[in-house]
DNA sequence: TAAATTTTGTGAATAATTGTAACCAAGCGA
DNA sequence: TCGCTTGGTTACAATTATTCACAAAATTTA
């Protein structure tokens, strides 16, 4: 259950198959890529993807009546590989259902582009690999500003939230309070002010850390703080 | 000066030359609209547009022949518009120049699509305003000023409703009560009113939103508020 | 047009977040 | 060990956000 968005990937030519597919799943998605359309209506009927390309030249039975037949099941984005010479009309012709064509060969990057905008047409989010840090069973998920130990949703305000991020960006670095301080807290650290161990410690606590033997943020006497990213739990 | 891909509509019928014209200037394109070909050298000669789309049928000089003479100063596309039952084999013919054609009655979509198709041939990046924002099962229609959750509409007061727009306009971006205010309330922010809060306050409650622990429209304190493109429902 | 309804603004009560200062604990060096 | 420095926590104050009831304004309906 990764709640990732899902291609399937029809595509004959075994280099591109890996190479799309491998760029896909670096875009966190996750990939089901074949190489003909046998298996296609089955793999759709067993779990929807949240979108499809369909190359259209393929041994056997070709793109456009794979997505003729794909139509009456899948009514989610569908997008078209085709080699540079073939005609585009009846591609981008309605009644076939397709939704965008990319012409071979493609360059990732654009793929993704257009992906990007086929699922932002049917509101899938794509999720870009930075936005979401992982450590063991603690999950922040940077884009929707969310934070989840261990199955559970943690109620984190803005600052506990940012000085979170702050430290997890950069695991076993460490953090030192001129950094929070210029950040974060939007001044300079005289050496005296509290503020940044208030909101450590109000962080720690909802992080269920304890100062006194802290596994998460640790403290480095006299530098800062810093990260501990393979804590257990 | 725009920058977006620009149009030359050369249609005799006033309705139709208002109806499509009027639909691709939503669509983000810069429109000259003429009733002839009289003009049109001229205008292409003044500023070349990204595209040129050509009834065929014109009173005066009818627009294969208009077309070869633009070839002879016009490279970029060239869309013809023809009725139902003209032949279409000639207009395709290379020798004339013309890159694709609709059949009238066009539907507006569908000529976007084939403007897209051949904007994207030729390297031109448009970028059409999406008339419907989605995120997830939330659904914001900015033309028809409607919202769907979840399979059911909800009522929006108009000012809920542009308040919803400029926070999803911009998925994961601060929008600061300045912004609000300026744009929204029309005064300036005096640091005390809360006019911005009682319409975020409503406006969540109408998104199933709960302030305390907010999936939607969350608060940055002291920032302003932020809207999470990829809540899950 | 007036009445009814809906939308929006306002000020106050309430709640949440953050800063501050004080106090205590822990680390460090002599 | 003591004294000094640095870190942690707490209570409380200040700031900021949320919501409510009601008033004002706008819109719709009759």
């Amino acid at each position: 259950m990764t709640n990732n968005p899902s291609v399937i990937l029809v595509e004959d030519d075994p280099r591109l198959r890996e190479l799309v597919g491998g760029y896909l799943l670096k875009q966190n998605f996750d990939v089901i890529a074949l190489a003909d359309g046998n298996e296609l209506l089955s793999k759709v009927a067993a779990a929807p993807p949240s979108i499809i390309i369909l190359d259209v030249m393929l041994p056997g039975e070709d793109g456009f009546s794979l997505c003729r037949k794909l139509r009456k099941s899948y009514s989610g984005p569908l997008l078209f590989m085709t080699a540079k010479n073939e005609t585009v009309d009846q591609i981008i012709g309605l009644e076939l259902g397709a939704d965008d064509y990319v012409t071979k060969p493609v360059e990732p990057r654009v793929l993704v582009a257009r992906i990007q905008a086929l699922l932002r047409r049917v509101g899938t989010q794509i999720k870009t690999p930075e936005a979401v840090l992982q450590f063991g069973t603690l999950k922040i998920d940077k884009q929707a500003r969310r934070v989840n130990l261990q199955g559970d949703d943690i109620k984190l305000t803005s600052h506990e939230f940012d000085l979170l991020c702050m430290l997890a960006e950069s695991p076993g670095d460490v953090v030192k309070r001129d950094t929070i301080y210029t950040n974060l807290i939007g001044r300079e650290y005289d050496g005296l002010d509290r503020s940044a161990d208030v909101r450590i410690s109000r962080l720690r606590k909802k992080l269920s850390d304890n100062a006194q033997n802290p596994f998460r943020i640790k403290t480095i006497w006299g530098k800062g703080f810093f990260f501990v990213a393979d804590a257990w739990n």
